[in-house]
DNA sequence: CGCAGATAGTTCCCTGAAGGAACCCACAAG
DNA sequence: CTTGTGGGTTCCTTCAGGGAACTATCTGCG
């Protein structure tokens, strides 16, 4: 679709979707942190193209969000991991799922819990300030040009 | 494209995507959030095509994550404004901000920085448990199945 | 050996969404 | 009554996504 491209852009929000923004990029993440991280499960699990998956597996490689391993030599087969930098991009898939759960999960409620492992209760994320410890959402901060905004 | 709608998956990180997952959406969201509400406005902005803004915002007004107010009546002017749905998905911008600055900013910095109203310290958010307060990341969470999960 | 089966893709064609430019309409000011 | 501005809509082209078929490599089995 001839699409424009976001990783020039000086805004951290594009670049951030030029490397996951694509259709299913997030939802391989997710597959893949939760352990589902070979080709032929990603495909069925997600129901998506072969072509598409090949590609996004392909461009999140080169990204360095996901390595690709061998996990057998002897047939050889490869599966998909995250990288440290592909861990963190979980933790803004964990907020997606809160928005999703928020918003659109519906009666049903939502589709899965995080049980945070140091106090054991089924619990969301919560967006703190890195430097006080205090809550800091959209409305309790100041957006002020950085170093690397454009001139 | 024809593209595989994730509305309907039991799952919150597809329907998110579903609502702002195109291209150029989260982006208009950062720009109506930072105040850049009008349709021209955005289109210099972003350079992003008429046509796909005229969409964008027609969805996302749909989605109740943006409403469009008159601010002028003769001439009839409008803008656009988040809602409360739309401004807690600011907190997932927030979120992005924060990898993309440590992972793709480069040599030059983050292009905006973020000013704590509560302690007047420039920070990032960082995600915590909302029942105990502590950090909370991918690492620290067993993942389980919710009421709303696919059978 | 020859063949089925699993894994991991690649190739092909079709459709439809993004890009871009031009056009449109209401209204106001000069 | 022409020009300017905000806020879109229309039209055409191109390329990315969907889907199905095909390929390649190795293993195990009769």
């Amino acid at each position: 679709m001839q699409r424009t491209r976001f990783g020039d852009m000086a805004c951290s929000i594009a670049r951030t979707m030029d490397v996951i923004g694509e259709p299913w990029s997030p939802l391989i993440l997710r597959n893949v942190f939760v352990g589902i991280a070979r080709f032929d499960q990603l495909q069925d699990n997600l129901g998506i193209s072969r072509k598409v998956l090949a590609e996004r597996l392909k461009w999140l490689v080169e990204q360095d969000v996901l390595e690709r391993r061998e996990y057998s030599a002897r047939p050889p087969r490869h599966e998909y991991a995250l990288t440290a930098k592909g861990t963190e991009l979980v933790e803004l898939l964990m907020v997606m799922v809160r928005w999703g759960d928020r918003w659109t999960a519906g009666e049903a409620g939502p589709p899965v819990l995080y049980r945070h492992h140091a106090c054991g209760r089924v619990a969301h994320v919560e967006l703190h300030c890195s430097e006080c410890g205090q809550p800091m959402g959209p409305g309790d901060v100041d957006v002020l040009p950085g170093p690397g905004s454009a001139t």
